[in-house]
DNA sequence: TTTGAATTTTTCATATTGTGAAATTGACTT
DNA sequence: AAGTCAATTTCACAATATGAAAAATTCAAA
């Protein structure tokens, strides 16, 4: 029997009237009050530790309304409050939900070992990370042995311009998406390295095409290198980006190209795992 | 100066008028559309990849409704929805939300060193969890380089009663609070091994208690041991639990002093890291 | 001790808006 | 081409979310 390759249809009735292609979602059909809520918990997470006052003036929404959605969602642990101090917390059930987008795909755990091997291959800290909007969102890491360390929490976010995976997932996007992109988000500087110019920009993604990996040399963080290369789904997709990370001292140009070989490799590992195919 | 020792007052007008100590929170200043499209994210992050009916039948709510819920979540990336299946899963965003919980206090930064170090000396996989109601929720986890290991991915949530960590906290609850807890949630048997009588328990707790770790000798899994000890914060709470864990051949009854002498000593370490005083 | 100021929590009247039922749409199957 | 099924949208109504203002509570200063 021909095999359906990747995923299995879960439960029998697959989708059998489905609506247009063309998914409208209209503003319309939104939930306002749920939108606003959310805002709120955004917004906390970003600013934890902060009483109920502050919050509600940072939002310009009246005490009272930012209240009984911290209370709603405090019963559920998605929120804590610290009753000494009065101060509202991100809760653990927020921790609970996040942390089951991982098991979204499998792609985390395949991409473990491979991790690992490229850690120790390479003696850095290898990372993870997927494409969020105009950021990369770091979903992994396997730090190296050395007390000197590149250090991302899952969880976080950094701009795509300005780290190596986010570069690589950049050059592997049409020239309209990436223009659109950097137009939406205007490149931010962090250091001198920092490719803030467009062209300069452009010409890089260029060479991190032709190269097969991208090098992040002290764009983010001064004395920090890094080299990504990216993963590729069944599709063809550019969905990941696998990096190494450092202090420059020890990612000296010497290593660069060996380096910039093992992270290849692990890519390519992390594509095959996927059910894809590496790109020429 | 006197120095002020742990918490910096953020910022200067910290609380001049707080309400009453004894936080009412009542449950009519909720907002009930939340709570309810709380539900639906909680159950979708339970069970992901469902198609809409499919939520809302488990949920007994209209489709119409869960429609507008996840449609207002997707718009942040909150949940997304993969077009081609029709199913809905939790986004990326709930999981840079979530993470966050993490930041709140830096215990896991400081544990991180520890948990490697204990690692490297026992050779297993060693775990940092909390408390979170009837259930340990595992928040960090070094791994050991051996190609058999334990692996609870963080956001993990595992019964109180049947593992290190949970037991080694039940440990250091009020009798009364453990009565409490294991009514709530009737202890489930997971293998032969697990501890589903109370008064077993209660005796395996007392032990604990005396010897200042916790045996999991296959009581949630099969060919699983573990070893676990207690965190205390700067106020003398049991605020976490540190494990090792691994195949019952390589945790053989000979080592069990010795690797639960090293993790007594680790979470001795990170109650110091953390104010804390190692309790008697 | 008393007073005042700051902040959180509750109350209340109002209209915004969330809701389910039913109609509609679109895609797949036969 | 007709039928079926699940996803959207519409619609009318009532539930309920909302802000303003009052009440409650605590801390600080007088």
């Amino acid at each position: 029997m021909p095999e359906a390759p990747e995923n299995k249809p879960p439960s029998s009735k697959a989708s059998r009237g489905r609506p247009r292609d063309w998914h409208d979602k209209t503003e319309q059909n939104t939930v306002k009050s749920l939108d606003r809520a959310m805002a709120i918990l955004e917004d906390l997470s970003q600013h934890q530790g902060r009483g109920l006052s502050e919050i509600a003036d940072g939002l310009g929404q009246s005490a009272a309304t930012v209240y009984r959605v911290l209370v709603t969602l405090e019963a559920r642990g998605i929120v804590e409050f610290d009753p000494v101090e009065q101060l509202w917390w991100i809760g653990p059930q927020a921790f609970v939900i996040g942390a089951r987008f991982l098991r979204r795909t499998a792609m985390l755990d395949r991409a473990r070992p491979i991790l690992r091997a490229l850690m120790m291959e390479t003696g850095e800290t290898a990372n993870l990370g997927v494409a969020r909007g105009a950021e990369v969102l770091f979903v992994a890491q396997i730090e190296t042995h050395e007390s000197i360390r590149a250090f991302f929490p899952p969880g976080t976010l950094s701009p795509l311009h300005a780290s190596g995976i986010g570069k690589v997932l950049l050059s592997q996007m049409q020239d309209e998406e990436i223009a659109r992109l950097m137009a939406a988000h205007p490149p931010e500087r962090f250091t001198i390295n920092t490719r803030t110019d467009f062209d300069l920009l452009a010409e890089d993604l260029a060479q991190i095409r032709e190269r097969g990996y991208a090098i992040d040399n002290e764009e983010k963080t001064l004395g920090m290198r890094c080299i990504a290369a990216p993963v590729f789904d069944a599709f063809g997709q550019a969905v990941a980006g696998i990096s190494v990370s450092g202090p420059t001292p020890r990612i000296d140009v010497a290593r660069l190209s060996q380096i910039g070989s093992a992270v290849q490799r692990a890519a390519a590992d992390l594509t095959k795992a996927l059910g894809g195919e590496a790109r020429a």
